[in-house]
DNA sequence: TGACCGAAGTTATACGAATAACCCACCAAA
DNA sequence: TTTGGTGGGTTATTCGTATAACTTCGGTCA
């Protein structure tokens, strides 16, 4: 049925007609909660006649008397469409829903001009609050109009400094990657990056500084020729292996900055008729949901934690923070499998 | 900065007095795109006024008097973290800011009272309709509110009929994954579904329906031996794939319901020490982006078309379709890449 | 001179809900 | 008999915008 077009539900004029009582009455029984200004008999009628008509508040008329929506915009580069990175979106939304608000979310693709465009409409829609995502870990420059919103960028950062960042902690990730070989006895460790330390990429910075700092605490030099910088697809991977295995003085253990480039390892190991981890232990980056499960054997990674940054950046958000540049950094947990043993006995 | 809380922003009364006219004149000026019932100067002073105040319309309180917002709602199960659905959301999107519309957006991980609640929300939001997205294509329940808004279905199909759905045509698409290699010149081209037929996924029923009639078309038998039922994960593809392959009467071609199954294909393919697609040629399904590109070859499958069907869901309900059951098949394009070619000579 | 017209605005009201302020009947205490 | 309190409501107003209906003024035409 559905009915023929009914324009717009029943309004709280018709239930407070259809119980007999004002419109007064009908508003404040349904939301004073404790305050018993009203009959039980009363009560009864409206909640009865609400029943009966299906009546629903208006979020609209709600909004326009209290200032603010119950709703936060996301607005992300390519989030949606990233296959490891659509889970902030997913961990955004649940928080802000533990409050009751919606997200509004837009996926622009990168069009400044979209995002200006769709802000806008949020910000007309006055949003509690906007989330900037970036699909990928960098320093950005956020759009003119977050100013002045309360807003959070997320998965990166304000390179302005003026909005406040929630993103994974590269350095500690990368820091965690390596001890967790070198606690299995590994002494030569290789690294292969994503993209060169001029790129200036957070992730190959920092996953590379945190290795460094590994090695270093534990009294090791960091080996300049047990380290390759890739472009973090699984042919740089394999090629990179190839190198590092083939060397005069070969890695026991690989941490590779991304799981596509461990995938390209585990393909030259297997070329090279070495075993994992028996051979070669390896560590990876990302736990790529598609991915890293279903390698053979399965490969211990770090999980960016999507969900959390997500979580976290509604949260900030309806905590109404200092608008101050402060970046948060959230920990990559580990994702243990069975990439990793102790290096064998040097004969 | 960002002022000590500017409670909500100048409004036309706010533009009105700045420009030394009445509210209605700022808002007959804002709207009504050809009527000159102003003069010119009147108009421009209501626009600098605009500008200097950085005046923005207050959609609630247009919403209120017009009855429908500008917004979609868009409920799924858990689209945004499945790798591959994430651009379902894409599409609806893109599709409903080509209106002007913005997407609220719900992932309700499948709890039944989430979904009626955030349902219920969008509702008292005046939705112009609700997108009720499934992760997999399946036959669902709706839930009881979607019957009184303009509603579609997407990736799935509403079980009652009374919601019109969009979902992809997996007949259609079983028959052209079969047909090319067919064409290709294979004649004993064997199957590896996902799932039972019992199970009554929409999946692994309509692409079987589709491989049997390619091969009736053809001309040819449907050969059990030829067919296995598995699981949809990589290791039954493998153990699927080793016992065709070394059967008697092993096939030249294998059509991998899913491109999962495929890669554990792939897999029993190398450790037979044969080659892809020299000794055999594989056709998969659903064009994984994190796998189906990187394989070795690439594997040549079939795309289900994500955003299409998000935007083509968002488009029957600017539409403003009929409520009824029916159902939208949409095409999957095949993706060529590297795995197909004609049969060897047989000795 | 009066009737009428169009241009350029203004006034008033509605949309739906929340809430401050008020009202009224009834009973208790002084 | 007045005063006061209290339970159980109602009235009136507000939020920001759109728009129907009205006003005012200067001309034009017969």
């Amino acid at each position: 049925m559905a009915g023929s077009r009914p324009k717009s539900g029943p309004t709280m004029h018709d239930v407070a007609a259809a119980a007999g009582v004002s419109q007064a009455t009908v508003s404040l029984v349904l939301n004073s909660a404790s305050g018993s200004r009203f009959s039980e008999d009363t009560r009864k009628r409206v909640r009865d006649a609400v029943n009966r008509l299906g009546y629903r508040t208006n979020a609209h008329a709600k909004v326009l008397r209290e200032g603010v929506a119950g709703m936060i915009g996301f607005i992300g580069d390519s989030v949606a469409t990233t296959p490891f990175a659509g889970a902030i979106i997913e961990g955004a939304q649940q928080r802000a829903w533990e409050d009751g608000l919606l997200l509004l979310a837009v996926n622009t693709g990168g069009d400044r001009q979209l995002e200006a465009a769709s802000l806008d409409t949020m910000l007309s829609y006055k949003v509690a609050g906007v989330v900037y995502a970036a699909m990928y870990h960098r320093r950005l420059e956020v759009p003119e109009a977050l100013a002045g919103v309360r807003s959070v960028v997320l998965n990166s950062q304000d390179r302005a400094g003026r909005v406040p960042s929630v993103a994974p902690d590269e350095v500690k990730g990368g820091y965690a990657a390596t001890t967790r070989l070198l606690e299995a006895g590994h002494t030569k460790v290789g690294m292969i990056n994503i993209e060169t330390l001029e790129s200036g990429l957070p992730a190959a910075v920092g996953r590379y500084e945190g290795y460094c700092a590994a090695l270093e605490e534990a009294g090791l030099d960091v080996d300049p020729s047990l380290v390759r910088f890739g472009q973090g697809g699984e042919e740089h991977g394999y090629k990179y292996a190839m190198e590092l295995l083939t060397s005069s003085n070969p890695p026991t253990a690989i941490f590779c900055a991304n799981d596509r480039g461990a995938w390209g390892a585990y393909q030259a190991v297997s070329d090279l008729r070495l075993s994992i981890p028996g051979d070669v232990s390896i560590v990876g980056f990302d736990n790529q949901a598609t991915l890293a499960p279903f390698l053979r054997p399965g490969l211990t990674t770090f999980e960016l934690p999507f969900v959390a940054m997500g979580r976290r950046a509604v949260e900030l958000i309806l905590q109404d923070a200092e608008p101050d540049g402060r970046v948060e950094l959230m920990d990559c947990p580990l994702i243990e499998r069975n990439s990793v043993t102790h290096p064998k006995e040097m004969p």
